[in-house]
DNA sequence: CGGAATTTTGAAACCTTTCAAATTGGGTGG
DNA sequence: CCACCCAATTTGAAAGGTTTCAAAATTCCG
């Protein structure tokens, strides 16, 4: 069975580190209260192969999805062939929550590698979600802003470390970064129609980051050297997760 | 008194041809349904002088605002002095409203002229607005990633006849534009931090867009000599509103 | 009218792409 | 376990698009 393809009801499966219950920790949200609906959420999961859409543009009405496993990506193809990627997703991220009654996705999203994917847990079983929906709509927000500043002002190099350093943190934030290591399912062709380069080209400046001792990248397997001191040497700054937090209970009283 | 710095109330102030009102009402919303709530917004409008914040990036709360007059932008500053438009906002168009509980603007949002805008109107005072505020949000996101791609993807020629156009639908949209001509108060600076450019590569390529006969731009006046031709040479498939109605409409039962 | 901001020009340097072709790596079938 | 194939990575050289740095020409405004 391909990495990634696991399917959720193995026998070493642990809700605990379910990276989707991780991830609505980090975003504030009371243990108890994910595990209930994600359970339920968990148990209706179901595959999806790596390069099958999951939503498609255009479609009507795309129904909300939580992907538990593999990576996906909002990607819109040109009439000439090109292809942009707008951002990825890995597990523990939400699909097509944003815009209320989401009409249309602007963008097709595709499977990456294999993936796992469900309906996410109602508001209406767990309301603490509310707020945790709420935080990772301004995060996906963030995201897109990150990367507009990222193909409009940095360099190729600078690219490459700042995707990097972003999926970094946001695996970090889903337990799935084993320290400053972490699995990265993408091809340099792939990670270049994200980054707006040639895949040539990325494959330069990976190189040339390989040999500045910034970061090594094997098998699928990336490990950042100290990505604090990469992220202060291109000017990174992060979207604070925690201050999301805060300004989102500001707004929810807690009555 | 300014170009832009009009005060809503002077004696020619016509609700009819508020710019906000009519893209309201392109968006779908019923124009008795609109008046009402608008004038009382309108009412309560306040100046803002260019340059100006409208909010800033890591304020814990940013109330949302409806822009009445003049054109705003979100932007980004980069440590060392780069910076980046995210998009821009022309009349009619609302800020900070997307994430539900909007937390924090990953953006601070400036008045690229002298600005007029207002609390905009209650969905409780009129809840036909929800419909209305659902499919701005969708738009918002939708030219978020057309910023994306254009920056990916696009070369220098493509991406200025890209936002141009895109520039043109929306003061179609809300009734600014003349035709295939329309206002344009931004300078060649402004253009290229937008569009990921230096301005003076933008200067050069505008010129050439003249030579070929693409557009005219003299005194902050753009005429495109064939918006529909221009759009077919650069493959671009602009967002569609009347698509984005019609899913709002599906998602919103008329009980 | 005068000064500041914006637009325009030029030449050279720089970053990125293009187009092939070679090399490596992983997975499959024998 | 090896041979083989396809996908992905790597390398080179040359062309191309964009930036840089100044400086000149225009336009806008008070």
């Amino acid at each position: 069975m391909p990495r990634n393809t696991a399917h959720i009801a193995d026998g070493r499966y642990d809700l605990a580190e379910e990276p989707a219950l991780v991830r609505f920790a980090a975003l504030g949200l009371d243990g108890a209260a994910a595990a209930t609906g994600l359970a339920d959420a968990v148990a209706r999961a179901y595959p999806v192969r790596a390069r099958r859409e999951l939503t498609s543009e255009g479609r009507a009405i795309a129904e909300p999805r939580l992907l538990l496993r593999g990576w996906a990506a909002r990607v819109r193809l040109l009439p000439d062939g090109r292809r942009q990627f707008m951002s990825f997703l890995v597990p523990g991220d939400l699909i097509g929550m944003n815009a209320q009654p989401q009409p249309l996705a602007a963008a097709t999203v595709i499977a990456v590698t294999d993936v796992v994917a469900c309906r996410p847990p109602s508001i209406d079983d767990a309301p603490a979600l509310a707020d945790t929906y709420a935080v990772s709509a301004a995060l996906d927000e963030a995201y897109l802003l990150a990367q507009i500043t990222r193909l409009g002002r940095l360099n190729a190099q600078e690219r490459i470390a700042d995707l990097l350093l972003e999926l970094h943190e946001r695996l970090t934030l889903n337990g799935m970064a084993q320290g400053d290591a972490f699995e990265l399912p993408l091809t340099q062709e792939v990670l270049a129609d994200a980054l707006g380069l040639t895949s040539v080209h990325v494959n330069r400046m990976v190189q040339q980051a390989r040999r500045d001792g910034d970061l090594q990248w094997k098998g699928g397997r990336v490990t950042l050297t100290d990505p604090v001191a990469l992220a202060r040497k291109i000017g990174r700054i992060p979207p604070r997760v925690s201050a999301m937090q805060e300004a989102a209970a500001a707004v929810t009283p807690t009555a």
